[in-house]
DNA sequence: CAACGAACGTAATATTATAACGTTGCGTAC
DNA sequence: GTACGCAACGTTATAATATTACGTTCGTTG
């Protein structure tokens, strides 16, 4: 386990949007699912690369596609599903449910409560946090005496970069 | 179009929970289409009725099933979802993505960005709607030059009413 | 070593959604 | 009234996403 003692600095800007580079948010995973004594396998570990390379929001047919490619390994939908449902539990990836794809999450030390921002023209996704749409979702969830165990909230639209480019 | 006659008064509640008669809301949604110049079909009324009896999020093969028994008209799968989509570009339907499934919009007449509280349990969803909420991710998408088109906030949980029969 | 459990492999299948093309019915122009 | 256009719906096939059920491997533990 030599990445796990990079153990590297954990972000503090909540406005990071995730651009981390692969190889350092890997090295984040591995430190902490040593500490929660769970097991970060070479295949859950490949999944979680390849969601950071790709850039944008991956199906899971789109992963087993790539592992094949990357070293001719192959390996059925339930293992990836089994290998992904391993991650989201951690906090490593959040599915983005509109499009039945999968990121991974920048920030898994601080808890996953994310807000995407995807775009429909070019795909990418941006994460960000925000404590004040926590509290206000959590205020009414008390108010109707409802306990949440997940916040899904995704927000489709046109990216900045498309704008300009003038993309459809 | 007796029913376009009716228009009821729009509910003015923004906490009320969706707990509003099916005909009474069928009426309206015949009334909106009509003032839009849309056709609210046979079709599309018995799918939007259909939600609306339901009570909880139901899936397009559900409403398959459902439009069989009610009057032996076996639909396909196309029809049923060209029926959705129309329904949702009107605001009258929404679909709750983290379950691949469809609810009736209380408040269509209010533009249609819900907040939805689904219990795990019972699977009955719960439709709010919070200016703030929107005013918060409308703010995020301007810092980051983002348009939006479409908001997926879905909560995840116990509804109280679950949690008091200790139901799992 | 035997028993166990976690992770992964494999085959089959379920569930959700769409593509492609044909039909119906209705309004309008000529 | 006939021909055209168009919106809605029908039909067949298939794509895309996800799960069930069961078997194998391998390391740990008693």
């Amino acid at each position: 386990m030599a990445l796990a003692s990079i153990r590297p600095k954990p972000c503090t800007d909540p406005n990071c949007r995730g651009r981390h580079a692969p190889a350092e948010r890997v090295a984040l995973a591995e430190s902490l699912c040593g500490t929660r004594g769970v097991q970060l396998t070479e295949l859950r570990r490949q999944i979680l690369e390849l969601l950071w390379e790709s850039g944008r929001p991956t199906g899971a047919y789109e992963l087993i596609e790539a592992l094949k490619l990357r070293d001719s390994r192959p390996v059925g939908p339930p293992t990836v599903y089994r290998a992904l449902e391993f991650l989201m539990l951690q906090g490593l990836v959040s599915k983005i449910e509109s499009r039945n794809a999968y990121v991974p999450c920048a920030h898994p030390e601080r808890g996953h409560d994310c807000l995407f921002f995807i775009c429909s023209t070019c795909g990418t996704a941006v994460e960000l946090e925000d404590p004040r749409l926590e509290r206000l979702i959590a205020e009414h969830a008390a108010l109707i005496g409802f306990r949440p165990t997940r916040r899904v909230i995704e927000v489709e639209g046109t990216c900045a970069r498309c704008i300009a480019t003038g993309a459809t």
